[in-house]
DNA sequence: CTGTATTATACTCATCGTGAGCACAAGAGG
DNA sequence: CCTCTTGTGCTCACGATGAGTATAATACAG
């Protein structure tokens, strides 16, 4: 039963890590020809991709290990904290080149978090921003041009030339929820959704993509695409990353698997505003983070602020067993 | 690349209804011989089992709308909410009867919604409370048997029996947590935390089946188990599922999918703690519910309450658009 | 060595959500 | 008519949260 041979297993991985404060993953040039990684037999070319690896049955125990293990050998790097995102299984993932060759492909995604460093392993593999890929999502400094020139406009065509009353509240009450209009707020959250718009809107370049057939976007060509593509679906995996990402934030205290042992409060903001994309109250995040009993004071003092030097702090472990939802950041909204 | 012959996927069901006060899940007992549900090729023999289909990669375009197609044509059941849960693809998944025979089996659970009704399709499933799986979980009269009879000192013994203080130390913050013991809250949410720490100790039947090779449960036999076992890891991704939609509840107005279109505030509530395990205040449940704007009040009145009659309400939709966390019930705790 | 910029930290205040209860309303049944 | 049962409105205390003011401690320019 489906031991079938056009069924093919396989593992992504959205790694995650923050320099300074920009949030990165880990991508891949679709053009390598890594023997391990990648090798995108069905993809469409020269695309970014996200680090893959087949699933060899006879290998490690778990799926989380054998995740752990190649991204160790092939970038140097060891995961810390390691959670499944989704499982994408459906057809016609990316391009329609030769529909009838593709097997049906099964992958796994997980979500990785990990504290800054260069990748060194055998892959051609290198960190990049992510709002490289989502501009729309960083609104820490005031609302993104993405969004100010030509994406409301967008959406408010799209909503106007629906069929029928019905269906155009609907998109309205879609893109509302979505994109934060209409009195609702902008949950950073909802990043999965607000991509499969910008798809169904045809604004994001995968969308004419899998739509004509191949689109082979250059290097520097269409600038006026909304953020970087991906190969095959892999921005919407990173998407869904994204989002659960700053989900978890609110409910778990993840972001220390970011950050150095010790560090100060403003830096531990920095991290947090960087994957929230959105700035946070200093004052209040404080009292957060102190009160919550998330974190404790190292009595060292780092004077490399440029203003009054900041206490180091470190992480309380034991608050996992203290509080429910030792979590931070994020607004909780209207 | 890994189209190997020796993966197989298939999809597994995680069916909730709720009857009365009794959450429900849709099993199929492991004797059946459906040919398309269950076949358990490699399972144990006679224990319950999740509905389970194969993956035909010719088929559906989805995973979700295949496991419809399927459960619609099986059940005559019409799933409302289904999201995914979790992918199981761990080796060594079940009774180690022939190791070496048995295929990588790739398994994506999901958790689905239906509202009460018969199952009615050409398969052999029944509905069964849920708690007859798990009987500690279910708070609502007050602690379980199951915890004060035994799980309690059986704990108490399994931390004291490790060597070493740091080892012990560990145990005692990993048991507190999951069953809320010195200080911590009993969390609803820790459903599989809890049954993992049960299979470790070697409380449930499916850890000394995987232990031992083979225990054929016989029905009525091992009256001192805790709760009724499942064939190969079922029990285990039903733990997944039913922590998954207590924590869902908390900010997602799922219940509904489980109630008709109109139903009393006390009627709500019960389906709540069914699901929560929890007793909730009654004017508090009321307050949060009218007040956050999930339901409104259609004029009519149900009088058959047995005492004054009550209201009925319907669920008000537009609360997604209103509010960003529209849940209910499940006291955050501490 | 003085002022200004920059960051760190303490404290206040209004508001709102939530846990816990009291009180009363409106039916059914003896 | 009394009592039981369920439904519904309201109060009160408390803690969490959003927003802002004030002050401390450093670097650096002039």
């Amino acid at each position: 039963m489906s031991s079938d041979a056009s069924i093919v297993v396989g593992l992504n991985a959205v790694i995650v890590a923050v320099t300074k404060e920009s949030p990165r993953i880990l991508t891949m040039s679709g053009n390598s020809t890594d023997p391990f990684f990648g090798d995108p037999l069905w993809s469409g070319g020269s695309l970014d991709l996200l680090p893959y690896g087949p699933l060899d049955p006879e290998a490690d125990r778990t799926l989380e290990l054998t995740l752990r293990g190649w991204v160790r050998e092939r970038t140097g790097l060891e995961l810390g904290y390691v959670e499944q995102l989704y499982t994408f299984g459906d057809r016609n993932r990316g391009p329609r080149k030769h529909p009838q060759e593709v097997p049906r492909v099964i992958s796994v995604a997980y979500l990785a978090l990990v504290r800054e460093g260069p990748p060194s392993g055998t892959a051609v593999a290198r960190w990049r921003d992510w709002y490289t890929y989502f501009p729309w999502e960083d609104w820490r400094d005031g609302p993104p041009r993405a969004i100010a020139e030509g994406i409301t406009s967008a959406i408010q065509d799209w909503i106007e030339s629906a069929d029928g009353d019905r269906r155009r509240a609907e998109r309205r009450e879609r893109a509302g929820i979505s994109f934060g209009l209409e009195g609702s707020d902008w949950d950073p959250d909802r990043v999965l959704d607000r991509y499969e718009i910008l798809y169904e809107l045809g604004l994001v370049t995968e969308a004419r993509r899998d739509a004509d057939g191949e689109v082979e976007t250059v290097e520097g060509s269409a600038a006026s695409e909304l953020g970087r593509p991906m190969d095959m679906d892999h921005r919407r995996i990173l998407a869904t990353g994204l989002g659960r990402i700053r989900g978890k934030l609110r409910y778990r205290p993840v972001v220390f698997e970011l950050l150095p042992d010790t560090f100060t409060l403003l830096r531990l903001q920095r991290v947090v505003e960087a994957l929230a994309g959105v700035r946070l109250h200093k004052q209040n995040f404080r009292r957060l983070v102190e009160r919550g009993g998330l974190v404790e004071g190292t009595g060292e003092l780092d004077t490399r602020t440029g203003g009054r030097p900041a206490e180091l702090f470190r992480f309380r472990r034991e608050v996992l067993r203290e509080r429910r939802a030792p979590g931070l950041g994020l607004p909780p909204g209207r």
